[in-house]
DNA sequence: ATATTCCCCTGGAAGC
DNA sequence: TGCTTCCAGGGGAATA
């Protein structure tokens, strides 16, 4: 569920609820999510710890700590988070329970236990914990350019698509994303990296860069499993122009040309053979 | 080295 | 109605 606009809009609505707030205790209800849950670590390392800010990188969040200790968390597939009160008691598929000292709580959720919750180092002079080092640029940074995808391309006979969902060339795309910024750029999601052009390669960063934004501009919301906080699933839901359409007009061609359906990586893409080329 | 396949887990929708 | 199958936006390990 959650890509990068959705775990974006997650961090904004979080942000006010965890920042200044004090961990007094954490409760694991589960023994792992995707990995196992290190709960000895993050009962020795966060209880007395004030959160000061959530930052974002690619589809991870890091509470930062005033200690030299973050909280890492990754949404997985159907994770949110929940604020209550201490004494609330757990829903249906609570895994983990902070609480603040001062009588707040923030719950963790997650029905398939994708989702990660971990305690990461935070070196003084990087932002970026170790464990997200492979991570590559954030589509909105300068470094993720035109002349960045050409040269990570131009070697690779991969599809497109796929490229698109590899976190190591730049985080924070999904399997939504992924089809709606390529249709946007008029780009086969079937061409191999190789095969595309510099011309291509700055539309592709020029559609990734107007999909993201429009979608956080609109909350994140976009399909079924996600909300932002509280189970708040926004005023607005996103417009996909292709995603989850198959068969139907394509929004650029008409009625003569349907979207069509295809598997890529074990994953659904959708695109418009006609105008994707 | 690179690119698919499989797997983790659970619920909901669709098909029979 | 009830059972079975398929599908789902995640990442990472195993495999080809």
């Amino acid at each position: 569920m959650p890509e990068l606009p959705e775990v974006e809009t997650v961090r904004r609505a979080l942000l006010p609820h965890v920042a200044g707030r004090c961990v007094e205790s954490i409760q694991c209800r589960v023994p792992r999510l995707r990995t196992p849950l290190d709960s000895a670590t993050l009962h020795a390392c966060l209880p007395g710890q004030t959160f000061r800010d959530i930052r974002r990188f690619g589809k991870f969040l890091v509470f930062a700590t005033n200690g030299p200790h973050g909280l890492l968390a990754h949404l997985g597939m159907t994770g949110a988070f929940r604020t209550a009160l201490p004494c609330a008691p757990p829903e249906p598929y609570e895994r983990v329970a902070i609480h603040f000292t001062d009588r707040t709580s923030l719950r963790f959720d997650d029905v398939r236990k994708f989702g990660t919750l971990a305690i990461c180092e935070l070196r003084n002079h990087s932002p970026c914990p170790a464990e997200l080092a492979h991570l590559g640029p954030d589509p909105f940074s300068s470094r993720f350019s035109a002349d960045y995808l050409r040269s990570r391309f131009h070697t690779s006979v991969r599809p497109v698509k796929n490229a698109l969902l590899d976190q190591t060339l730049v985080a924070g795309i999904g399997n939504i994303y992924a089809s709606e910024s390529l249709f946007r750029a008029q780009i086969s999601p079937v061409r191999a990296c190789s095969r595309i052009s510099a011309h291509r390669c700055a539309r592709l960063v020029e559609a990734v860069r107007a999909v993201l934004t429009q979608a956080i501009q609109m909350g994140g919301t976009t399909i079924r499993d996600y909300s932002s906080l509280n189970g708040n699933e926004g005023k607005f839901r996103i417009q996909l122009r292709v995603y989850g359409h198959a068969d139907s007009p394509c929004p650029r061609c008409g009625p003569r040309h349907p979207v069509r359906r295809v598997v890529q990586a074990g994953r659904s893409t959708f695109y418009c053979p006609n105008c994707q080329q």
